[in-house]
DNA sequence: CATATTTACTGACACCATGTCAAAAGACGC
DNA sequence: GCGTCTTTTGACATGGTGTCAGTAAATATG
């Protein structure tokens, strides 16, 4: 369909789109300064996209499938939990450094645009679903504790979300340790409370 | 300074973006359609506030008090940290639940405004200062794991935020009990493990 | 290697929300 | 009924959006 010329312009408005993203917030983008950037004019853009949100969607696209790969160290049942999960969240980590800018630009310009914000809400609640699952069966095998799945892998995941844009979405970007250590501690402490802890546990109090 | 017209002025239109709000995004609010709805002219929108940012501004003071407040129960060494995080939580979740919207409507808004981006941002991690603090002094008493405890701090109140929006910020609004369960599951998880998992803890697990 | 035909692009336009300002209308003391 | 201060508004300039009729470039056709 799109056989080379066309394909070449759309990509050249996507990179520019993503180079502007690196630097700049969702905010100062205009479709004028988008093809200020490329050899184009300004109509051009709708040739391609129906407008900045449609770009968007097309961006966050190819992030997607980075970070569900990552997620199935964890997802599938491979491994045992906790090293499943450490490796899964380092995955989530990279591409979140990686990608950071993306992803923050789709929060950003998610509110705007109806379509856009059922898109970028659809994909975030994919993954409270797998998770869900998957913390269903660490509870019938007795590793997690029993709790209302489904909310708590919601919270877990917006945790992730809002951190790693909070984090990498705009120069200068966290250090990656730091936010892999909190968010690791915070899954492990919450999923597999019997494993995590066995270093530190033996000062125990008499609270009320 | 204001004597008395101008407040029940200003005050008018503070109500009608709040009631805009309680019903539809904040992206459907035009100057136009929110003055439409009071006695005055688009125009007279200006005198009170420099933009539907100035406004949001206002609205999101009048909901900080009750959170602040809220937070007092844990933040204040007074209870001990398994009763007072819980009592802050639901506090939390009480005032997430009545000003939820106005909450989405700042969250969504903060992207298009470098000033309330940063006000909305100032007064996210306000949170993660006296939350990290408060860590540290358990973790000095042993009862709470060793680990860094501002970005821990800073992405459980991420996740606060993100829920308490998701869940309350439109209608139909989440159930109370559910976000408040999950939530404290996870707090408590993070920071009390010793206390939390006591009524579940049996069955051990010879992970690798 | 002209020229017909499809593909890729653009100049010019209408639209709509914003924010400003000079002037009008209202309130109030006297 | 008259000055003065406060409150409000009609009318305007600006800037970004999305569309469309028409141009130019590429590609096929004889």
């Amino acid at each position: 369909m799109l056989p080379s010329k066309a394909a070449l312009t759309r990509s050249t408005i996507l990179d520019a789109g993503s180079a502007f993203l690196e630097t700049r917030p969702f905010r100062d983008l205009t479709v004028g300064i988008l093809m200020a950037a490329t050899e184009y004019s300004r109509p051009t853009f709708y040739l391609y996209f129906n407008d900045l949100h449609g770009l968007l969607e097309t961006l966050l696209d190819e992030v997607k499938g980075g970070i569900v790969e990552g997620a199935q160290a964890w997802l599938s049942n491979e491994s045992d939990g906790v090293s499943g999960l450490q490796k899964s969240l380092r995955a989530l980590v990279d591409v979140g450094y990686e990608h950071g800018t993306i992803l923050r630009a789709v929060s950003n310009a998610a509110p705007r645009d109806s379509r856009l914000e059922h898109v970028w809400e659809t994909f975030l609640s994919s993954f409270d679903e797998v998770v869900s699952a998957r913390i269903e069966q660490d509870q019938a095998i007795g590793v997690t504790p029993e709790f209302d799945p489904l909310p708590v892998a919601r919270a877990l995941n917006r945790m992730d979300a809002g951190i790693l844009i909070n984090a990498f979405g705009a120069h200068p970007k966290a250090e990656k340790e730091e936010v892999l250590s909190a968010i690791t501690c915070i899954w492990l402490a919450t999923l597999y409370p019997f494993d995590a802890q066995l270093v530190v546990g033996d000062k125990s109090n008499g609270s009320a």
